[in-house]
DNA sequence: CCGTACCAAGCAAGCGCTTGTTGCGTTCCG
DNA sequence: CGGAACGCAACAAGCGCTTGCTTGGTACGG
């Protein structure tokens, strides 16, 4: 699909071939571009991935739908590229945690504490993430998002299965129901923090690995 | 380009609808209203709410979309159908346990362990409940439904307040925070069951009581 | 200090297809 | 025969996306 449209005789010789990322001496190109997608951000929140349109987005942006393709080739690559920085630096943050620590507990409450961090940094993109959980795994494009977050997931289970065998948590816990548990109330964190709710991060992060650590703890 | 109209001759050859025979009990009139809502839940559940379209449901059903209507009003008569009864009877079971005791940490107990009982039989429905949470919320013939899960939340919360009045529960557990955190695990738990998990509800009761008693009790 | 070239950004219009829903004709059984 | 059950075809609206064209602004040679 060569979407060229030169003029007819133009461009006989092209002086610097080289493929570039060219818009940076421009008045910031790319400032339009992410104004749209803490839009498109936004709506998919409120509304779902499927839910949503891209008339929806276009509308709250100001711009025609037609128009939101001169910067995002499609829907998918708007989705793509919400979400996967924010999940990204979850992953870092937890190797982070891991470099520093081995201690089960430890790594549990600071991973919590990380989760929420990045939760509060962003909770519209841990509401989709959510609620559009299913959505996003067959999405052809979310592919390495979801192969994150899975992996996430398992170190969890891991970690909770360390624990037990280290005498620190219950030995009648399940390490896969417990991680999934976990999972879950971190994720649904973002309820209770701003916009939506009136608690700060810091609370947030006290009540879960309070609930979560004693739960877990050998008697 | 005009369609070709087939005309009422050409019908004869053509049969045999191959996905599912009619059920020819004509005399139950509800039998078969009661199939496609079964249908409608196992693609509701996978597909999601926004995600299922009404020739989805009439595929697998092996009728024609147009042919639904004969049965329901609206795709959103079918949603509320199928989430209505069950949605009732986790209100009744939380009544009862409440007119048998009350003590907070024996109504978690048996509250917990009656929702779980309720995804175990229905599976399906507690996962749409919780993916299409949002979406639920605004259709206009599903209030009622939010209406008494928010009751029920409303409720367990009450119920941790009190136990925190009492002493049992920490003293410095949110009764908000912790009741949704509750909420969400136990919603969650439709993973670990059959067909999706491999446990029994037993060992997931078992687990999840565990997990948010210990997490609640009072040092 | 022009004039030309260039391009990101956006508008207007519409494409092919899918959506939930409807009206009407047909089949089948008590 | 009556009526429930269903096929059949179509409707208006809406979907993601494409196309042709216009604009405002910057770069730059002369």
């Amino acid at each position: 699909m060569s979407s060229a449209r030169r003029t007819t005789i133009d461009r006989i010789s092209d002086a610097t071939p080289t493929v570039t990322e060219r818009s940076t001496t421009r008045g910031n190109a790319s400032v339009r571009r992410q104004e749209i997608l803490d839009t498109a951000t936004a709506v998919f929140a409120e509304k779902g991935i499927v839910g949503t349109t891209v008339r929806d987005i276009s509308e709250r942006a100001g711009i025609l739908s037609g128009s939101l393709y001169h910067h995002f080739a499609s829907k998918e690559e708007m989705i793509a590229e919400i979400l996967a920085p924010v999940v990204q630096s979850q992953v870092d943050a937890f190797d982070r945690i891991v470099a520093q620590t081995d201690d089960p507990t430890e790594i549990l409450r600071r991973g919590i504490a990380a989760a929420i961090a990045q939760t509060a940094a962003n909770p519209e993109v841990a509401r989709i993430l959510q609620q559009d959980e299913h959505h996003i795994r067959d999405l052809p494009g979310l592919d390495e998002v979801v192969r994150q977050r899975r992996a996430i997931r398992d170190r969890i289970e891991a970690v909770i299965d360390n624990g037990i065998t280290t005498g620190q948590f219950r030995s009648d816990a399940d390490p896969r129901v417990t991680s999934m548990a976990i999972f879950d109330v971190v994720l649904g964190a973002y309820r209770h923090l701003n916009p939506i709710g009136r608690h700060t991060p810091d609370e947030v992060t006290r009540q879960l690995t309070a609930l979560t650590l004693n739960g877990l703890r050998a008697t």
